[in-house]
DNA sequence: CTGTCAAATGACAGTAACTCCCAGAATATG
DNA sequence: CATATTCTGGGAGTTACTGTCATTTGACAG
């Protein structure tokens, strides 16, 4: 293992919520500490990616990584939260509550949305094409990534309750909430499907025209 | 167990997709299945409501029910099949199709709904409540009860494309599917959350009332 | 550089959901 | 009654995950 460079801070950083933590000053340990859960998400990926998600086991990827098994889940407190611990949830509420109050709902919505979008492409479209696509085929994935807990429904929620200024969603909040993220998980889902070849920005401004006009289409 | 009244047809049902199974001439052997099927499920909820989910082990279940673990495994295939298993989808894919072809799609899912709703509370109310409770509760269904596999949104999905007389759905389908599944289930879980006690008709018309104007409400 | 404390790790044992296989019992069939 | 089919129980094995404890590693003070 190389000497560390000693401990001064790296350059400033750009407002990217993501590459903020990497650029925040860290220790020793800090770095030790990201190192091993990066080296565990990739070799996991890659064990994944040529075995299949099922066919991989936790021991497997432990030992690719240099881990025990018991480390592994000390970074990883499921097999599936390799592929779906996401940290955008807080930029994407951010984002949504940073939009105008006046401004109807859905089009903040889809704003907010393409904005982050926008980001993610940028900084981690590959891993965020392996990601959508392994979500859409794996069952246990799928399922837990609908999951209202970790998921847009929980976040539309709260941002529809806060702009409103109360502590408790009304029924309406909720059944809007269900109806946009669920929406808006199978846009990302379909263009997972299609390879990432479709201009996601497109495929969101179709997705929200159609909840726009009452499902006149159908 | 009490002897089979000969083997002709019991009397003709009502159209009720449920009791049709119940009425179908059985074999002895059809017959201790189901009545199987029944005593694990029954059991499985005495204990479940005794002791919670997560704390219920298989093996428990099993001994309560009389039957070897193995043989709890040739009925559910997993745990969580013992709360999710649906045998009404069927129904109300059939229940979606029957309506006009030339009725909005909306106001088809919702009668369908609305009529599928009226015969389980009538039939299994108690039943169902304890179900979406569940279902509401533990995060394990909670997360497989929304995968597409066995929800609403592939059900709707199934509609919407036959009645266009398409193989493949469209975009727009996918997402009018999406929307309308999230809608309804998250309306079926306030109604547990609520106990029971409002009026899950009216939720209905409020939920779908809601989509239709396009969230302007927001 | 040294000693001390807290955090991270690895090894181990254990639990619970599930799978596979095989022998024997119950039921269907002629 | 005889035979074929299906169902069941038992046991052995796999895998995800939990809890505990001793050892190691990095942080920090003097």
């Amino acid at each position: 293992m190389s000497a560390p460079q000693s401990a001064t801070a790296p350059p400033a950083g750009t407002g990217n919520p993501i590459q903020a933590m990497l650029e925040a000053p860290l220790s020793l340990r800090e770095r030790k500490k990201l190192k091993t859960r990066q080296t565990i998400r990739r070799e996991a990926y890659r064990l994944i990616a040529e075995q299949g998600y099922e066919n991989t086991t936790v021991d497997q990827i432990a030992a690719a990584a240099e881990v025990s098994p018991s480390t592994f889940f000390r970074y990883f407190a499921t097999k599936e939260d390799l592929v779906l611990t996401d940290e955008y949830d807080p930029a994407m509420i951010d984002a949504l509550l940073a939009r105008p109050a006046d401004e109807p709902f859905l089009r903040s919505c889809r704003e907010a949305l393409i904005g982050l979008l926008r980001q993610l492409l940028e900084h981690e479209r590959e891993e965020l094409l392996v990601r959508m696509r392994l979500t859409k085929d794996v069952p246990a994935l799928r399922a837990r990534m609908i999951d209202s807990g970790n998921e847009s429904q929980q976040l539309y929620l709260t941002a529809l309750t806060r702009r409103a200024g109360v502590r408790e969603p009304t029924y309406a909040m909720r059944i809007i909430a269900a109806a946009i993220g669920g929406a808006t998980t199978e846009t990302v889902l379909q263009w997972a499907e299609g390879g990432g070849t479709e201009d996601i920005v497109e495929l969101v401004h179709r997705t929200f025209a159609i909840l726009e006009d009452g499902f006149s289409e159908a």
